[in-house]
RNA sequence: GGCGUCGUAGCUCAGUAGGUAGAGCAGAGGACUGAAAAUCCUUGUGUCACUGGUUCGAUCCCAGUCGAUGCCA
């Protein structure tokens, strides 16, 4: 039987480390479930592993993909299982680490098929948004979807409008689409969690922050500045200094914006991972527990 | 040294014609099905600097003390 163990936790709590240690142990090969790794123009600010760290072991999924490329999770789901499938013709397991509750949930457990967002109709939905304000997206998705509405988060925009835009794309309610539920893998799920002191972490963030500065940061962003509309530059880090750039903030005030959304983020992860009863949790240092752990499950 | 201003939630500050106080930010908790580092929801009791006085009652008025700050010497 095949193993994907995952390696979840809060960012800069140090789960690229841990990844490789983990991966050089069981002699394999990592994958990442980061959002912003994947792209290639997007380092320094989002942490991605370093050149040397690659090189300790192959990595998956990290700068892979463009800014300017449209990219979703059922799409990283597909990627992701191919790629299973002929790495687990070598290995006996496989490591994914990532802070993209999301993307590793899909993995795991699948999600309904449903069509890709009409980046047209977005548009349009969108630019009506905009304009009525979410009034209009409520009772839009009212009269298309009832039963979504009921349960729906409707002060959440974006569920409404995602909502709304299946429904016009299809002419099949939103909710409809979710009913649906997902496969059985070939493969069994070890889920191992990365948990720390609050306090040690938001440090972490926040010297975490000054080191990519150190590092380079405000010329990743500068340089990114044209594209700062592109949904990838929707990311902590770079939003807070496209302020700075625009002179609408000061240098200062940016780098402590990004501390902030990063220890919210931080939160938000946390939130996100909690809930997941399969996940085993661990402190940053205890590697040969996590191997101990993996290898009691293995045996199972 | 003299005169003035200020001292209220972790921070910035409101406020109470005297009936023990409230915003923003931070912080905390939560949600999450193709934008997810996104997006959204909930959440504010603190010796109102300290010590006395006046008062039925003081964070608010008065005096003193301490601290901050400004101007004058």
């Amino acid at each position: 039987m095949k193993t994907l163990i995952t390696i979840a936790g809060p960012t800069a709590i140090g789960k690229t480390k841990m990844a490789i240690e983990v991966a050089q142990a069981l002699g394999t090969e990592i994958l990442s479930a980061d959002s912003r790794q994947f792209y290639k123009e997007l380092k320094i600010g989002v942490a991605a592993p370093s050149n040397e760290e690659l090189a300790q072991v192959p990595h998956h999924f990290i700068g892979h993909l463009s800014i300017h490329d449209y990219y979703n999770v059922s799409r990283y789901e597909i990627d992701a299982l191919n790629l299973l499938e002929s790495l687990f013709q070598r290995y006996n397991q496989v490591v994914v680490v990532g802070g993209s509750g999301l993307y590793l949930d899909t993995l795991c457990g699948g999600i309904s098929e449903l069509p890709d967002a009409d980046e047209a109709l977005r548009a349009s939905i969108k630019e009506k948004f905009e304009q009525s304000g979410i009034e209009y997206l409520r009772e839009q998705v009212k009269i298309l979807d009832p039963v979504f509405y009921e349960t729906a988060d409707i002060s959440n925009p974006m569920r409404l409008l995602r909502a709304m835009e299946v429904t016009l794309q299809t002419g099949i309610p939103y909710s409809q689409f979710k009913n649906k539920k997902q496969q059985r893998h070939n493969f069994r799920i070890t889920k191992i969690g990365l948990e720390q002191d609050r306090e040690v972490l938001y440090n972490r963030i926040n010297q975490r922050v000054d080191l990519m500065v150190e590092m380079g940061l405000l010329e990743e962003v500068q340089n990114l500045l044209p594209n700062k509309n592109l949904n990838a530059l929707n990311t902590v880090g770079y939003k807070e200094l496209f302020e700075y750039f625009e002179g609408k903030v000061t240098l200062e005030h940016a780098l402590e914006n990004i501390k902030t959304h990063t220890r919210r983020y931080a939160k938000r992860q946390m939130t996100w991972f909690k809930r997941d009863s399969d996940i085993q949790w661990f402190g940053t240092e205890q590697k040969i527990q996590i191997l101990q752990y993996i290898n009691s499950e293995d045996n199972k």
